[in-house]
DNA sequence: CTGTTAGCGCCTTCAC
DNA sequence: GTGAAGGCGCTAACAG
C-alpha cells in the first residue's frame, strides 16, 4: 500500500484542485467540471496508474458498495445456486459480493456476521440459517440490530427468525402438492427422511407432505419418518437405516434433493432399483438432478432468482411490497413412475 | 452509518485515550495495556455496542483482510468446491472472501479485478481464467500490477497466463494415466470432447490423452475431437453431434465432468446405456458424480485442497518454494466397465 | 504503560 | 464552474 497513486497526485499532474479531481473522476450530485479539465484528469489518471481507494471513499461517503452472503456450504449446490443470482443481481449494481460458509456452526455464523458488520456492508443475506437455540438467536439479533443501525440492510432465505425481511419459500404447500401428486401416481407407503429437528424449513417440508397425504387419506407412520443430517450422508445414512430394518415403504420422500441423492446410493448398494423397486423424491430442484439416472421427482424452486429476489429486497431495504412466498414446481420424473397397477 | 459509536466514545466511556482504547481492543504490535484498564474498555464497548470500522482500520493500518476470488460461475461444482477450499483457508487466516463470477465475459472479468484493487484486497485468487486473446491479456496485465503495485497478492489456479504465482495442475499427466487405463481396460476407439479451443486447461488434457493413447498404439481420429464449450450444454451438444453421425468409437473422453454429465444426457436420449452400449470419462472428480448411475470414471482432482493452496499461495508472496504441481487420481468406475474380451 | 499528535485518501460543505 | 478546508474513524509514531 506504499508508494500508492492517490487522488492529489492526479491532481496536481493535471493542475487542478483534488476537489475537481474527486468531482471529475467520481462524480459528484448536482455538480460538473468543464470538460477540458475532465479531460486532463481522466488522461492524468490513466497516466499515473490511479485508483480509487474503496476505503477512503467510503469513510468519506458513509456508504459501502459491499453485500455478504452467508450460506452453510458454498459447494452445496443449493447455497451455490442461489449465491449466483445473489451475485448476478448485485454485478448489476456495482456492488461487489462477500461469501460466507458457517459449516453449521453457529460460532463461526456469527463470526462472519461480526465482520459484515465491521465491513459496514450495505446489506447481508441470510441464506438458510439453521440455528435456532435462544441463545445464537439472541447473539444474532443483536448484531443485526447493530448491522441496521450503521445503515446496513438485512434479508433472509426462507424461514425468518430474526424477523428480518425474508424471501419466504412456500416448503409447506410445495411438500403438500408433492405427496398428493405422488398418492395420485398409486403411492400409499411412504417413508420421509427428515432433517434434523427443529430446523424450520424442513418441519414446514414434512408438515406440508403430511398434510397433502392426508388430504388423500394416507397416513405416514411415525415409524417411517427418520431426522438425519441435511446433507448428502445425512440422506445415505438415514436410508441405509430404513434398508437394515426392512424397507416398509413403496415411495421415500428426502426433504431435500442432496439427501435423496444420498439415499439413491445407498438404495443401490443394497440392490434397490430406484423408480421401478421404491420411488423416491426430493426438493430444491438442483439443476444437475435432472441428469441422474434416474431423474429425480422433486420441487423445483427457483433459486437463483431467490438469490436475485434477496439482494433486491436487502437494498430495498423496508421500502416496497412484502414480496409474496416462492412456490415451487412439482417436477415429476422417473424416480417416481407410479404403481403399476394404477393407469 | 450515522450515529456510529466510535473508538473515540469507547475511550471517553472509559476514561481512557483514543490510543489505549485503540491498543486494548484491536492490540498494537509489542504494546500491552493494564489489565484494569482493558477490562473497562472492553466494558465500555459492549456496553456501547462498538464494532471497528474496517475501512478507517484499512486506512490507518495501510492493510486489508479481504482476498477476492474470481470464478466464471459460482454454481458450476468445479468451481464451489474450489471456492470451499479457499473460504476455509481464509477463515482460518481472519480473512474475508469476496467472490465475483466472470460468467466467460473478459469484460467483467476486468471490472471485478478492478473492484479488487479499489479495495486493496490482500490477495486475489484468479480460478480458471479462460481468455487467451493479447487485448484482455494485457489489460489484465496491468490490473494486476497495479495490485501488486499496492502490496496485494496475486495467484492463479490451473495455466498461469499472467506471470503470476500458479497452483498447476498436471492435466496432461493426469489424461494420459487416463488413457493409459483406458487402453487397459481394452477400449481401442475414442472420441473427445474438448472444451473450446485455445483454452490451455483443454488443451493440456487433450495432448495428455493423446499421448497416453499413443503409449498403447492407439490412435485418435481427428474427426472424433470435437470442440465445444466448456460446460454441460456444452458436452451435451458435442455428444449429440457425434451421435447423429454415428457413433464410431466405444469410449468417449469428456474433458471435464460437467460436459460427461451433458454427454450422459445425450447418450440416454438416444438408447445408449452408458457403460455397457459406451463407454464414457470425465475429468475433475465432482463430489456429486460418484452417486450418479453409473458412476463415473474420472480423474479426480483435490479441489478443496487446490483452492486452500492456492490462497496459502497468495498470502505467502513470493517467499516459500515453488509448490508441485497438483496430481490427479484416476478413478476408475461402472461407466467404462472394461471390454467383455479383455479378462 | 499512557496520552498526544499526525496523518491514511477521499469527499463535501463552504466560499469564491 | 473551481478551490480551500475540515473531517470520516482509526492507528503509528512520538513524547511523557
Amino acid at each position: 500500500m506504499t508508494g500508492q497513486v492517490t487522488l492529489a497526485d492526479v491532481a496536481r499532474a493535471a493542475g487542478v484542485s483534488p476537489a475537481t479531481a474527486s468531482r471529475a473522476l467520481n462524480g459528484s450530485p448536482g455538480r460538473t467540471v468543464r470538460a477540458d479539465l475532465a479531460v486532463r484528469v481522466a488522461a492524468a489518471a490513466v497516466e499515473l496508474g490511479y485508483s480509487v481507494n474503496a476505503h477512503a471513499q467510503a469513510m468519506a461517503r458513509g456508504t459501502t458498495t459491499t453485500v455478504g452472503l452467508i450460506v452453510h456450504d458454498i459447494a452445496d449446490p443449493y447455497a451455490a445456486a442461489i449465491a449466483s443470482g445473489v451475485m448476478a443481481a448485485a454485478a448489476e449494481r456495482g456492488l461487489i459480493v462477500t461469501i460466507a460458509s458457517t459449516a453449521s456452526d453457529a460460532a463461526l455464523e456469527l463470526t462472519h456476521l461480526r465482520a459484515l458488520l465491521q465491513q459496514r456492508a450495505r446489506a447481508v443475506i441470510l441464506a438458510g440459517s439453521r440455528f435456532t437455540d435462544a441463545e445464537s438467536t439472541a447473539a444474532m439479533s443483536s448484531v443485526t440490530a447493530a448491522i441496521a443501525a450503521a445503515g446496513g440492510r438485512i434479508a433472509a432465505i426462507g424461514a425468518d427468525r430474526l424477523g428480518v425481511r425474508t424471501v419466504e419459500i412456500d416448503n409447506f404447500g410445495g411438500a403438500a402438492h408433492l405427496a398428493s401428486t405422488l398418492c395420485s401416481l398409486g403411492y400409499r407407503h411412504f417413508a420421509v427422511l427428515a432433517g434434523p429437528e427443529h430446523l424450520v424449513t424442513c418441519d414446514d417440508r414434512l408438515a406440508g407432505f403430511r398434510e397433502g397425504l392426508a388430504g388423500a387419506g394416507v397416513d405416514l407412520d411415525p415409524e417411517n419418518v427418520l431426522t438425519t443430517q441435511f446433507t448428502r450422508d445425512g440422506g445415505y445414512v438415514a436410508m441405509r437405516e430404513l434398508l437394515d430394518r426392512g424397507l416398509a415403504a413403496d415411495c421415500v420422500f428426502a426433504v431435500n434433493d442432496v439427501m435423496a441423492v444420498g439415499a439413491m446410493a445407498a438404495l443401490r448398494e443394497h440392490g434397490y432399483r430406484v423408480g421401478s423397486d421404491v420411488a423416491l423424491a426430493g426438493f430444491d430442484g438442483i439443476p444437475t438432478l435432472r441428469d441422474i439416472e434416474p431423474p429425480l421427482t422433486t420441487v423445483r424452486l427457483p433459486l437463483p432468482e431467490i438469490g436475485r429476489a434477496a439482494l433486491e429486497l436487502a437494498v430495498a431495504g423496508e421500502t416496497g411490497p412484502r414480496p409474496a412466498p416462492v412456490r415451487g414446481d412439482v417436477v415429476v420424473r422417473a424416480s417416481t413412475p407410479g404403481v403399476a397397477s394404477v393407469p
